[in-house]
This record gives structure tokens, sequence and C-alpha cells, in this order.
DNA sequence: TCTGGGGTCCTAGGACCC
DNA sequence: TCTGGGGTCCTAGGACCC
């Protein structure tokens, strides 16, 4: 079985690029507002020339290239783009499975995966205009890791046997799963490369437990998950807001949850689901963020009652802790396409029966 | 120069049940 | 009166990904 991870080279970027011509060639920044707290989220080529990098604030990427263009991210255009460009791949492959708006990992065929490979991307070029580039290998992480070794535009094939040769000399933060925290207490015990990490013991503090095993296993190059293998039902809707400035009033609080809880309701309506938990994230001036979340007696998707919900747990953690928010977002969770859980579909007769209002005082 | 928004998964403790 | 082990649900926080 050969996999491919296909990942679109500057995806957001590239899109603005189409929309606006006339830009092509100049540094280009798509992310948050320069002028407040907005972060990159995608640098076109040239923009990344000066040092330009996804998650860097809006504000430090102008300072790095004072005459880049900033745009805000048009994530209906993106997710328009996003669902043609994979219409179109899917059907040239046996196994298909997005992993992202940009990326993708697809099962190639036996006798000459490479050429498949090729014939993909050249698709992509022709009838979307877009670049992108391929990892080849057998284990999906090693393709995942591998799409990204010669970006933009190219194809890198891992042959089997060679996967813990290819990744050896490899910084370990590349490993998809070792992010900023991780790479720091490996680095604190020696390890940068993840031909390190492959030959730490075992039973080394830092692979404990499923996590850690997983880690260790991935940083030789075995990966046992199979293309499609990965859940396609969502399990969460939230939405989020930083404020432009700290906010501490509470009618300016409750008229920004009460749209937020809007919007939730208004998602979940859409795709016809119902959603038991509500879960409220605050975030306080020194970026302490916290989460409270209830679970509701019966599934809803009405605006009204998880604003309740939420505007209950947010009164309550800002009475332990009474300072301005710079973030506030509304979620849910425990989705279901049913308002009512059925799990035990006598339930409203037992309880009609055995626990009448009037009995209470037995 | 302070650090977005939308997600997923893991861990861990407590409640509660068998 | 003391005590166990397993399973599930719920909550909170943290790490990570694009």
């Amino acid at each position: 079985m050969v996999i491919a991870h296909i990942d679109l080279d500057a995806f957001f970027a590239a899109v603005e690029l189409h929309h606006h011509p006339e830009l092509r060639g100049q540094p280009l920044v798509v992310g948050g507002d320069p002028n407040g707290r907005g972060v990159v989220a995608t640098a076109s080529y040239a923009a990344r020339e000066f040092g330009i990098r996804s998650a860097m604030s809006s504000a430090e990427a102008r300072r790095r290239c004072p005459d880049a263009v900033f745009l805000r991210p048009n994530m209906s255009a993106y997710r328009e783009w996003s669902t043609r460009l994979w219409d179109m791949v899917e059907p040239e492959c046996e196994v298909f499975e997005q992993a992202g708006i940009d990326e993708a990992y697809l099962e190639l065929n036996d006798e000459d995966p490479l050429e498949h490979a090729q014939q993909i991307q050249q698709l992509v070029r022709e009838k979307m205009r877009l670049s992108c580039s391929l990892g080849v290998s057998a284990a999906k992480v090693v393709a995942k890791i591998a799409s990204d070794f010669d970006k933009p535009g190219g194809i890198t094939y891992v042959p089997p046997g060679e996967e813990a040769a290819f990744l050896a000399p490899m910084a370990a933060r590349k490993l998809p799963g070792v992010g900023p925290r991780t790479e720091e207490r490996l680095t604190k015990v020696g390890i940068s490369t993840i031909g390190q990490l492959a030959a730490m013991d075992d039973d080394h503090p830092l692979l404990r437990g499923k996590w850690g095993a997983v880690m260790a296993l991935r940083a030789r190059g075995i990966d046992k998950r199979t293309v499609g293998s990965e859940r396609a039902e969502r399990i969460s809707i939230s939405t989020e807001r930083t404020f432009e400035e700290d906010l501490s009033d509470r009618a300016q609080l409750s008229e920004r949850g009460r749209e937020m809880a809007g919007r939730v309701a208004e998602r979940l309506t859409e795709k016809g689901r119902y959603a038991r938990t509500v879960t409220v994230k605050m975030r306080y001036p020194d970026f302490t963020t916290i989460t409270r979340a209830q679970t509701l007696n019966h599934a809803t998707d009405d605006a009204i009652i998880i604003w309740r919900a939420a505007a209950m747990l947010i009164g309550a953690a800002l009475r332990v802790r009474n300072e301005p928010l710079r973030l506030l977002g509304i979620g849910v969770t425990g989705l279901s396409d049913q308002r009512q859980l059925t799990l035990f579909p006598l339930e409203g007769l037992i309880q009609a029966k055995a626990s009448p209002k009037h009995e209470v005082a037995s």
C-alpha cells in the first residue's frame, strides 16, 4: 500500500492571488489586523523571504516587511476552492481522506505510485492553477513529513525500509504531535532530532502514556493508521472572539455572548444537529484561559437555551475572578441527530410513573 | 511585537454504578 | 465498618494541528 500526503502551497495566499492578480509578485500576508491583535494565517512565498511565518503577530510581520499587502482571511472563498479541488482529486484515487482545508491523504496505485502522484499534482496545477507538494510513503506520518520536504511544488518519495533513515536527521519538532512544549522538554534531556527520539528508551518518562508510545513509534517511521480511518463526523461546534480591547462591561459582554450563542445555534440547525453540553472559554488580559462546561438534560439547537447556560457559566467564573476579558468563546459538544437521547426508550414512561411531583415529600 | 479562530485528542480526578 | 476493581460520564486543563 502506498500513501500520498498532498499539501497545497501557501493556500490562502494562492487563492487571494487568483482573486487579486494585480498583487502577484508582491509580498502578501493573509491574517488579522496588523494594527490590532491579529496573527498571520498564511504568507506568500514572496513574504516568507522577509521571515514572515504563520502564527506570527501581524504587527511583527509588518515590521519585517512594511510594504507587504495585508488581507483579512476570506474563509468562505477558501472553503469553496477547497471543495472544488478535493471533489476533483477524490475520483482519481481508490481511497481518499481530507485532513484539513488544504491537505489530504490518498492511496496511490501500486504499479507506479510516483507517476500517479505526478498526475495528481499536474491535475491540480492545470485545473485549479494551484501549486501543491506531495509526500509518498508506506506510512502516513512519513508521507506527511515528506510532503513538507520539498516545498513548494515538490514530490518526495521515501521507499519502504528507508523511513527511519529519512526521518532521523530532522528536527524533533517536525514530527506531527511534537509542539513547542514537547520540543522544550526534549531539548532539556538533550534530544533534538527525530533519530535521537527514535533511539530513546521506551520507558523514558517523556514517552510514558499512550501518546508517548505513539510518538516513539512514529519517530521510527512506524504508523499503523490507514487512509480513510479518521473520524469524519464533527464532534464540536464553537465560535470565539478576541476583542479589540479587553472587555469589562457586562452589558457588552452579554451582547457579544448572545450573538455567539446565536451563531452556534445557527450552525447546529444548518446541520440538523443537537448538542447536550455547552462550553464557555474565557481569556483574561494576562492570557490565563479557563473553560467551563455544563451538560443539559436534553440536547438542544436553541440559541436562548445555549446562551442561558453560557451566561450562568460566565457569571459564575466572573464571581471568582472579576476582571476584563480579552477573549470570549461559546461552543457545544455532545452532538447528536436527535433532540432527545433515547438510550432507554422507556425512561420517560418509567420516570413519569415513579416520580409524580406530589410524592416528593415521602 | 505579545500571542487568531476552528477544531481534535489526551490526561486526570471525582461521581456514581455494579 | 472497611474495602477492590472496572466502566462510564462529567469537568477542566493542556498540547497540538491547520
